[in-house]
DNA sequence: GCATCATAACTTGTATACAATTTTTAACCA
DNA sequence: TGGTTAAAAATTGTATACAAGTTATGATGC
């Protein structure tokens, strides 16, 4: 459940490393990745830091400004809008494909999946849960076996955690939850547009939960990785 | 209508020529892009020509294989689906919204783009006919203001480039045009019903014109680019 | 005390150096 | 001749060096 330290390409672990702390929130929107702190901690040179920044930069995750460096993203409100926008397109589709084609080995990894967030919820483990309930989607698409959709929704579900942590209660953790729940009871019942309905409902109270626009201050990198 | 030499960002330069390039099947898929020789080309060093060819890789343009270095991509045709199915799902939803809120100016300024892709049919350029052919998709996606979907879409479309290009005839991208055309049309009648079949029908017809699979010898890469 | 400018410290951007791996070449043997 | 192995050449992966630019510090003038 955690990132090994044991690793092949080290570009690749620089990556999962910082997305992670992204996404979870252990390092601030705004906060500065200045590259020799970045190395100094993962004990490789400059080069391989500089490398994961231009990736993550790729990905929305890392803001890089000429000659000042790079910087955890903090997407506008409109950003996040265009994200759930896409979002919508992509996953009614899927919901209404998966539904039409679900059989039941995949709604068994469906479940299987959804007993995984009951536990983080039990735990009021912050990190894993926002991990779960973005990966509830991306294993969706997974199941398709439609690996360039399953790989486009998890990066748009990565910049979203990039927005939605900073609002999500615990409260608001166990309502997506539960629409998961309702969600896979509807595919299982084949109710195909009952499920894109739900899918459909669960998105909007997602992106709800983002309406308002507080900003904490930014934390330290050191701190952040541990 | 082509790359300035001029430039701010040597990295992003670069970016641009290969992807041109690729796209335009200038250096075939599976083809060698020794670092190297690269930044000779380019004169610069080894340091850009990899922030480069790292940035491809992750928009699937290029491919890298550890110790054995980067090569053009060669999308299977299992991948060229998955590609497509994404495209319908973005860009059967995208019409829908672009025409029911098509004002006379965005409809203009899809026009003035077909009037492009005529004048590139004539000319008988099959670079900046495919490169148009692309871009009236993106388009499409930009004047809805998305600018998240006009990104995805963008490497959606460089990524198709990469396998039709292999195929597509000159009868083809006439077909693709005169879809275009009527599409417009139906856009304007505000006729959304239509405007989504026509789309569809044309994604459908954009794929089928893929199915075979000759692959052609590779080329050089001093040659390729100039 | 506050703003302005010059200098110093730090950071980024690019090139180069070097070790490790892969590919090529060529020699050798059956 | 064809295949196997060993050395040489070339290429990649990582670190380091250095120039150019940015940020921080502190002195000066008002």
């Amino acid at each position: 459940m955690n990132t090994p330290t044991i690793d092949t390409s080290s570009t690749a672990m620089i990556v999962q490393s910082l997305s992670k702390a992204i996404v979870e929130h252990r390092l601030q929107p705004g906060a500065k990745l200045a590259e020799q702190k970045l190395a100094d901690h993962f004990g490789v040179s400059r080069t391989l830091v500089r490398q994961a920044l231009f990736q993550l930069s790729q990905n929305r995750l890392v803001r890089m400004e000429p000659s000042r460096g790079a910087f955890v993203a903090a997407p506008s409100v409109e950003e996040a809008k265009q994200v759930f926008a896409v979002r919508r397109m992509l996953e009614l589709e899927l919901t209404r494909q998966f539904t039409r084609h679900a059989t039941p080995t995949k709604i068994k990894a469906l479940q299987a999946h959804l007993a995984k967030e009951h536990a983080a919820l039990h735990n009021n483990d912050a990190a894993s849960r926002t991990e779960l309930l973005g990966d509830f989607h991306v294993r969706m698409a997974e199941l398709t076996g439609n690996d360039v959709l399953a790989e486009i929704l998890g990066d748009l579900i990565s910049r979203c955690a990039l927005i939605t942590l900073m609002y999500q209660t615990a409260r608001a953790a166990e309502c997506s939850s539960e629409e998961h729940d309702r969600l896979v009871e509807a595919i299982q019942a084949k109710d195909e547009d009952e499920a894109v309905r739900l899918m459909a409902e669960h998105l909007d109270s997602v992106e709800k939960s983002l309406t308002f626009n507080k900003r904490q201050p930014s934390a330290d990198i050191r701190e952040a990785l541990r």
